[in-house]
DNA sequence: AGGCCAATACTG
DNA sequence: CAGTAT
DNA sequence: GCCT
């Protein structure tokens, strides 16, 4: 070893003062390189993020239980604290200090650190599946509350936004008790309003969703290069879905780590080429994988817009140069 | 053991 | 107008 | 559920 070495040549102990600095950045390096590895072995790292829109969750799924309202709220504080933290949440899991923070409690302290150990909440699961879907994203509509989707569910046994549409313009919900005109009509217009902006996620909701995406694709090495293109690349404030460009020789491990990422509610499509995902977030993420040779060149089609690679295959074109996805060559 | 945000719209 | 849901 |  390194110590036993120098030891054999019988320094004298001013040897080891003078390069303590260079000793000491070693083993920092040494020591940081094994924990870079350790990590890029490990499991999947849990991020704040995650872990505060799980809490958040059972907030939400608590009230539709018709749950003391305290108790979601005190879920809902505890989800803010944790998005807002500053530390590494893994650190304070293990150094148990997780109790410490204001607004986590035995309770919630359990819980979270249940689900950065094991990536896993056993009461979560189970409440998410005492609920439909449906009727958690009822509560985005405008004018509609856990009580009163309870109601809808318990009298009329509806269950998505779809039945709950129809309902409204069948008049069927003005009979139920505490609901009226004025009630049906303002959540027909909610789900109007919903509709109109469902599929559609602000930049920076869907800008971190995407990084988390591509450290996790990084972390399983299946590809020799991963980015982020489509408009998001190009920073539009509003994007309809994620896209991520891969380069490999083999696209199956890489669709394959894709498919398998933690974050993945649904799979859409897996092919050699292109394989689509919906997020558990509700975010669409399409992943494309193409040769080494060809990245650039899918880089710049898959980044567009469609207008910017008609407009540049035109020009491009008129300089007598062929150009496409796949590479660019004089004709 | 007992409190936890306040204001507003709607129903009955 | 009081109670309730948002 | 959390806090005092």
């Amino acid at each position: 070893m390194f110590h036993i070495e120098i030891r054999q040549k019988n320094r004298p102990l001013v040897f080891y003062k003078e390069r303590l600095y260079l000793i000491l950045s070693f083993l920092f390096f040494l020591w940081y390189n094994v924990l870079k590895i350790l990590c890029a072995k490990g499991k999947y790292k849990m991020h704040k993020k995650e872990i505060a829109n799980i809490l958040n969750d059972i907030g939400l799924l608590l009230e539709l239980k018709g749950e003391n309202p305290f108790k979601s709220r005190a879920y809902y504080n505890a989800a803010r604290t944790i998005e807002l933290l500053d530390e590494d949440i893994e650190i304070l899991v293990k150094e148990d200090r997780l109790k410490d923070i204001k607004g986590i409690g035995e309770a919630i302290n359990k819980k979270i650190t249940e689900l950065v150990l094991t990536g896993k909440m056993k009461y979560y699961e189970d409440l998410k599946a005492s609920i439909p879907e449906g009727l958690v994203e009822m509560l985005k509509i405008p004018g509609l509350g856990p009580k009163k989707i309870k109601t809808i569910y318990e009298k009329l046994n509806i269950t998505t936004i779809r039945e709950l549409e129809y309902a409204c313009i069948e008049n069927r919900l003005i009979d139920l008790a505490g609901f009226g005109e004025k009630t049906q009509k303002k959540i027909l217009e909610g789900i109007q309003f919903v509709k109109q902006f469902s599929g559609q996620h602000l930049y920076p909701e869907a800008y971190t969703e995407a990084l988390k995406l591509k450290e996790y694709l990084d972390m399983t090495k299946t590809a020799l290069v991963t980015k982020i293109a489509g408009s998001l690349r190009r920073k539009k404030e509003i994007v309809k879905d994620i896209d991520i460009l891969a380069a490999a020789s083999d696209s199956s491990k890489v669709m394959e780590a894709f498919v398998n990422y933690p974050g993945v509610k649904e799979v859409i499509a897996k092919g050699d080429t292109k394989t689509s995902v919906i997020l558990k977030s509700g975010i669409n993420a399409d992943l494309r994988v193409v040769t080494e040779k060809e990245f650039p060149y899918a880089l710049h089609h898959f980044t567009g817009s469609k207008e910017h690679n008609t407009a540049m295959r035109h020009r491009a074109k008129q300089m007598g140069i062929k150009m496409n996805e796949y590479g660019r060559q004089k004709m």
